[in-house]
DNA sequence: ATGGTCGGCAACCGA
């Protein structure tokens, strides 16, 4: 089984990148993150067309979830028990033998704002609602764009990136919180090794153009899901595109 | 050291 996640920075712009990578890696589930659109206008039927159930929340201009999948789900909802909600942040999708959370994370905009305290909270939130759910022998999957590089080789240039709120110390320790769950990074464990990103920040056309990326978005698994990992990769074929988007497309076979 | 670019959507906000 092949589980995929992309930040897509606006589902209808990348709706040809998609249905391109859809038909060349025929992935049994795609999460989406940033979709940027309400769901009166998400293009649902062109992702049907290519043989997906669709579900997906969104809302104007910022955010929005989006998970593609093969066989149907059983069981969907957004949002977290309590308030704010955050419905176009969080969605969970029950399948036969199979749960997955897809997730985009608030970036903090800057340390002092109050979007990173928020955003350490949300973490803090997001391991209770694990916690409330789920136990370690569940078979569960939480992916998506989780907005922190979590080890100094998750970024190109750390000593540098310190006071950045997706590497400053408190972020990685609520994202070390969260996993400490039990999840276990289904990339990381197929490739130990410095230098892999899976996102290029396009405010700096050089560092884009240098490949100077973060590692942002995760595939990380409960125990029973990680024992039946057998290959993780990133795919840079967004990169590639004569409108790239700034994440590409992070992959893990079970 | 600074500022650089996108996407949505119609002036700037968010990343």
């Amino acid at each position: 089984m092949r589980i995929a996640t992309f930040n897509v920075n606006s589902v209808r712009t990348r709706e040809g990148i998609i249905r391109r990578w859809l038909d060349e890696h025929q992935p049994d589930i795609l999460a989406i993150q940033e979709t940027k659109v309400t769901d009166d206008l998400f293009p649902a039927a062109s992702f049907e067309e290519a043989g997906y159930h669709v579900y997906f929340r969104g809302q104007k201009s910022y955010n929005g979830v989006a998970l593609l999948s093969r066989t149907p789900g059983l069981e969907v909802g957004y949002g977290f028990d309590d308030e704010p909600a955050d419905a176009s942040r969080l969605q969970w999708v029950r399948f036969k033998g199979l749960h997955v959370v897809n997730t985009y994370v608030p970036q903090g905009r800057d340390i002092e704002h109050p979007m990173y305290a928020y955003k350490i909270q949300w973490f803090q939130r997001l391991r209770a609602w694990f916690d409330r759910r789920f136990t370690k022998r569940s078979p569960l999957i939480w992916l998506g764009d989780m907005n922190v590089a979590h080890d100094p080789i998750d970024v190109h240039n750390p000593e540098e990136r310190k006071k950045h709120v997706c590497y400053h110390n408190d972020a990685r320790a609520a994202f070390a919180h969260c996993r400490d769950w039990g999840f276990i990074d289904t990339f990381r464990l197929h490739h130990p090794e410095p230098g892999h990103y899976t996102f290029y920040d396009y405010r700096n056309p050089r560092n884009v153009k240098d490949g100077k990326g973060w590692r942002l978005d995760y595939i990380l698994a409960s125990p029973p899901m990680a024992r039946r990992c057998h290959n993780a990769y990133i795919d840079v074929a967004p990169r590639l595109e004569p409108r790239p988007s700034d994440h590409v497309v992070l992959v893990a076979e079970f």
